[in-house]
DNA sequence: CCGGAAGAACGAAGGTCTTCGTACTGTGCC
DNA sequence: GGCACAGTACGAAGACCTTCGTTCTTCCGG
């Protein structure tokens, strides 16, 4: 798990894919993504062969179709990428990107419900 | 102001710099960005340039040294590099990311002050 | 008027990301 | 054995990002 990597658009894609399905095949990633008219077999191959290199993945060779999961988990990958960017375009408030997230997006009752409740915890240390 | 315009890294940097300064020249960029050492004149001028064909900066020919402004507000341009972000790492749900941010972050209670008031405003709708 | 300095424009080079055609390999079946 | 098929590996191509050397233009002091 390297904190400090930060995958690119179609990497991104595929690491949804093995977060919310575990350990997959090639083709079954393939299909998570939408199938063959979303992205041919080789290029989401390569894509996981880069991936491999890169320590993005793990790769499991044992069977014939080998079998790829996620690095890192998708908290920890979320983590970093949102650090990222505070430190990119916020210039490290991570005080302003919430506020510009709630902004961007209007946000539930619920969901407010469940931030407020964060807070809460994080305010008692 | 094309909202679904992502700035790089170096584009970035560059937009830093006029939301902080206000319009500038490029000798002016060059030097908020650290000066010659950091990245030289032509570098900065051709990532300008393409900035402007792109649309993100704004462009005064009318003195000889051009004068630059960046072409949309830095809080619409968070906006749309955090709700891009949502998008692609978060399946859209902005409470998730702003929960990580929060993790990844250790904010000051007067920072979780603000983003409480922030919730009560978003809540009285 | 002329040389130099400052700035703009251009083009190329090197890197990364993404895509895919093609070739190679192992497996099961007749 | 030998054929078809599913899968992997490889390499190249095109797009974009970043950097910088070079050239062209304009302005100013002497």
């Amino acid at each position: 798990m390297s904190p400090a990597a930060r995958p690119t658009d179609a990497e991104l894609g595929i690491l949804q894919v093995l977060w919310a399905s575990g350990p997959c095949t090639v083709r079954e990633v393939q299909d998570g993504l939408g199938g063959e008219s979303v992205s041919g077999y080789t290029t989401v191959l390569k894509l996981m062969q880069i991936m491999h290199d890169k320590g993005l993945v793990e790769r499991d060779e044992s069977a014939r179709a080998h079998v790829y999961s996620a690095a890192g988990s998708r908290d920890d990958t979320q983590r970093g990428l949102v650090g990222d960017l505070v430190d990119r375009a916020f210039s490290g408030s991570a005080e302003t990107l919430v506020m510009r997230a709630l902004e961007s997006r209007r946000s539930s009752p619920e969901e407010l419900e469940r931030i407020r409740k964060l807070l809460d915890q994080l305010e008692s240390d």
